[in-house]
DNA sequence: CTGTTAGCGCGTTCAG
DNA sequence: CTGAACGCGCTAACAG
């Protein structure tokens, strides 16, 4: 099966009776001054024909291609949602969006994704968390191309043009204090370490949490690589008699950490308390349900969106900080309050 | 920001004192009959210029792109894990994958993906249960464009190459035979009318199952589209009063099951058995854990790549069946057998 | 082993 | 409003 050869604008030129010219513009420039006989008369060809566009000799010729490379380290849970998101608002602003996954943060794969998508051309790129360094990651996007961050922080100027952060410290803050208003005699995070920037963020906001709202609050700080639930929460019980609150580093951590202490039967919300953080269907759909922290998606998706946009028709930006931070809402379930 | 004209081959040619034809051989075509101190010396020029390939104009040269569309109906759950491993399978087979999501199971993006990926050229296409009927797509894939189907039933030979199918029929024969085995006395499928034909596939297996195994076992089928679970149980364990089997759609609604359960305080696997799909994490980790069917994701994808590649290279399909039937493998957990 | 040349399919002048 | 001609960056023969 060699390919078989694709009808070009030439041949529906020919059939038409018109010039390649004149094919282009109808075709592929919105018809733009053409008669509206010509244009009549180019569209049948072309659909007779089953004419399709190259993208690659358009993209070659114009030097633009209309294509946006995204890199997450994961389709699963956040990261595919957000994809979705971005592929929607990309065609809005009339790009396409190529997902490619690093295979949980390997740098490697990472690498030969940005390499492949450069290769391409692509007019810009949206990366989560990069895991290479920046001395990498500048060595390979030198090539002008505008790279905005997802969960990106702090990152120098001339490798991004922006990132656009979820507020995690703000949630995690203000999880502590959720937890200490409803009297809880300690306070421990369940991080995860795998997720080293976020893991970061998150522990920013519950070290300012603590500092804050923790007066006669205890703390406990661990990271779930490789601990087991179950002994870890029976040896916190022990220790302590009343209410012990947990910020999970995202909902799927929490669920672990709810089948544990529903197993062990410790009672929700009285004994324990918890929070975690994403929202995802888990969270609503667990018993007792999880209060989580929701992400709107619409928002960041737009915003990276918007600032590639801007960046790529070198508008000026508008005003805006170069790093935008987007809010989380906390929404409330069984895991804290009673219903 | 016009983008900055980037370095071709010509001027690496310029550099290295060569014609452009030797850069090319050595840089793109693993160096080919040519002298080391040649190979050498262009690709010091070409490290020194930071020349990157331009895909486009390969492509279009040799009419061959080396990529591979993939068109799945979401990025959640199974599909974002399958894609994953076809990226992976597709590397190997030295090709990329462009991931694409239809929004679940939207027929106009799944259209304008398929679309782009054509105009694109893209070499061989990937797709998981087509939205749109035969009649669209056929017309749509009329290119010669190979198109291996993920978990698509009896799709014509004239648009499908070949389909790599999930054995969910099986596994819900199997797990009535389990259900019954235990002892059940009613046994239900909880659907999903929104994902037509795997549902299709289950049910053809559930009813199997019954007739197989189902002796003085009465059965019921629901569409959860719309159901309130909790109220549907409490009705149900109204009306048998020893053990009831329930066949979930999959992990998702299996966990909307146990959780409704919980709250009931029913007892689990006691008075109620339930077996899930997909053996997603929350399958593990929810309490109890929920027997559920695991699926061979590499398996799946090496062999839709192994197909799509035969195709591509025009070789023999070397005996295999148009369809292949890749099958589940049961985990057994709390939801069915006490520890 | 290396250089020359002719396209690949389309966008874009610039005369008509 | 139309048509001829050139260039985008690279590959694939074919000569040398």
């Amino acid at each position: 099966m060699t390919k078989p050869k694709q009808v070009t604008i030439v041949e529906v030129a020919e059939a038409a009776g018109v010039s390649i010219a004149t094919v282009s513009n109808v075709l592929n420039r919105g018809g733009i001054r053409s008669s509206k006989e010509t244009i009549r008369k180019v569209e049948l060809a072309a659909e007779q024909l089953g004419y399709r566009r190259n993208t690659m000799a358009a993209g070659l010729s114009r030097n633009k291609t209309y294509e946006i490379g995204l890199i997450i380290p994961a389709m699963a849970g956040y990261y595919g949602q957000l994809a979705e998101h971005l592929q929607i608002e990309a065609h809005h602003a009339g790009y396409h969006l190529s997902v490619f996954s690093s295979g949980g943060f390997d740098p490697d794969i990472e690498r030969r994704h940005l390499e492949v998508l450069l290769q391409r051309r692509v007019d810009g790129l949206i990366c989560h968390g990069l895991a290479m360094g920046f001395e990498t990651t500048r060595s390979i996007v030198n090539s002008g191309t505008p790279l905005v961050l997802i969960n990106g922080w702090g990152w120098p100027e001339d490798i991004a043009t922006g990132a656009v952060n979820l507020g995690f410290a703000g949630a995690c803050l203000q999880s502590v204090k959720v937890l200490a208003d409803h009297g809880c005699e300690t306070i421990c995070y369940l991080g995860s370490k795998r997720s080293k920037v976020i893991d970061e963020q998150r522990l920013i906001g519950f070290d300012a949490g603590m500092a804050q709202f923790g007066g006669g609050v205890s703390q406990e700080i661990v990271d779930t690589m490789g601990l087991d639930i179950e002994a870890y929460l029976r040896d916190l019980m022990q220790r302590h008699a009343k209410s012990v609150g947990v910020v999970a580093f995202d909902d799927h951590v929490a669920l672990r950490v709810l089948s544990a202490a529903n197993k062990m039967n410790i009672d929700i919300p009285g004994r324990l308390k918890l929070i975690g953080i994403n929202n995802d269907y888990i969270a609503k759909e667990s018993y007792p349900g999880i209060s989580s922290w929701d992400i709107p998606y619409n928002d960041q998706a737009q915003m990276a969106i918007n600032k590639l946009m801007h960046k790529i028709g070198n508008k000026a930006e508008s005003g805006e900080d170069r790093e935008i931070e987007v809010p989380l809402t906390f929404i409330e379930r069984g895991t804290t309050k009673l219903q």
